[in-house]
DNA sequence: CCGTATACTTAGGCTTGCCTAATAGGCGCC
DNA sequence: GGCGCCTATTAGGCAAGCCTAAGTATACGG
């Protein structure tokens, strides 16, 4: 992806992917989501939205909200790209815990120019996502499509393989780590609770997964073999 | 080492790495020099030392001149150890070229926490010098001492071995690994300019060391064999 | 011993990016 | 249809870091 411009800095990076976290299929959001998600105050995202507006990397959705543009999105993949690479070089070279890298990517993915981002991506192979199963954007800002769902939609007796976990919070991480709920690991539905709580079966162990979870976890349907 | 308190500012470390590269024994730099060291006026230099000064990282010597502190030493060492390691990495793994080594260098030695600073040392096998030559600190601050020289103590038909190059500027860099001017490599002094510049015999071949050259590089002196 | 040049500091201003407090706007509810 | 509530924006402020321009102090030559 050739960077259009200008360089922008680390803040507007963050606005940009946080934007693009929230709204996968490109549908406005409200700058109170935002604000919460970011942990800032409204009046900083109102400012800083117009200032991305002016900038052409956000269009305001007739008041109420803002979508990324184009130039936004690739700016947002690039960024994401960079975090996700440092992810899998912490874990998969250094040998942090995935709940620590998510972190310490968050500071290298300013870092990282994209000569520098190539070069890791070759150095690691080319891989095709991070440890917590979230797609890596090629050079040009391609993602791969994806089918899984979130664990929300499956049903008593579904069985599913985790194909992502969010990455946001190092609790729910370290605790995801704990009961086996990684990406790849096969898993089936219990029961479900009237809240959207379910009781699930991972490797063989029952796994209480509250409604934080059950919403962050993206799986792709399994046939029952057997 | 232990970062004592707060965390200090990419830019706070800019200025720390600076006057130490300055002032490697320690004695007291001017502001000028400083400011021209770094590229910026002379206002912005004395205000930060005031910070700097009150923060406890710099020892302000009677007016005119200050000094790092044990703790601004540290930090400053910290630093460069993160740049270091950074160099090596880019250098022997992604396979960058040095000159742009450095430069990348500097934005990520920003961005590593104490704990992937010592992941990555040893995931490159604990190495002692950056693609320059110059020696990593280590996790204690510690720097093994050297007797090296620089190239302006050799006289005609001294033979010595490169230890280290300035990595600042890039030009520079990159002309000297074209002529083979690298740590490790054996050259022998042909000529002595007035001014200071020699004539080098490297790897057979004869170079032309300007002033600017020769002021910083460093050597070890070797005995003549043959 | 004094004047001038050089080196340093103070003063004032600008940008980015955040905040809180106060105002304006849209929408449901009665 | 108006009232209040929630949301968004505007207003005003603050800190970090930089700048230029103006003032002070040092120091050296005459």
């Amino acid at each position: 992806m050739k960077e259009g411009s200008g360089t922008i800095s680390a803040s507007v990076e963050d606005y940009l992917t946080a934007i693009y976290r929230l709204t996968p299929e490109g549908k406005p959001i409200g700058p109170s989501r935002l604000a919460e998600f970011m942990g800032l105050s409204g009046p900083s995202i109102s400012l800083m939205m117009k200032r991305l507006s002016d900038q052409g990397l956000v269009v305001k959705d007739n008041g109420r909200g803002v979508a990324l543009s184009q130039e936004g999105e690739n700016r947002a993949l690039a960024v994401l790209r960079k975090h996700r690479l440092a992810e899998r070089f912490l874990v998969d070279r250094l040998g942090l815990d995935w709940a620590l890298a998510h972190v310490e990517a968050h500071r290298f993915e300013h870092a990282l120019s994209d000569a520098v981002t190539d070069a890791l991506e070759r150095y690691l192979g080319h891989p095709s996502s991070c440890p917590h199963g979230q797609p890596i954007p090629d050079a040009e800002g391609h993602v791969p499509p994806t089918r899984a769902v979130p664990l929300t939609a499956l049903a008593i007796g579904d069985h599913a393989r985790v194909e992502s976990v969010i990455d946001d919070d190092t609790g729910l991480l370290t605790w995801m780590a704990d009961v086996g709920l990684v990406p790849g690991v096969e898993i089936s539905v219990l029961q479900v609770d009237p809240s959207g709580a379910r009781l699930l079966a991972v490797n063989g162990r029952s796994v209480a997964a509250g409604t934080d979870v059950v919403r962050q976890v993206q799986v792709n349907r399994m046939e029952i073999l057997a």
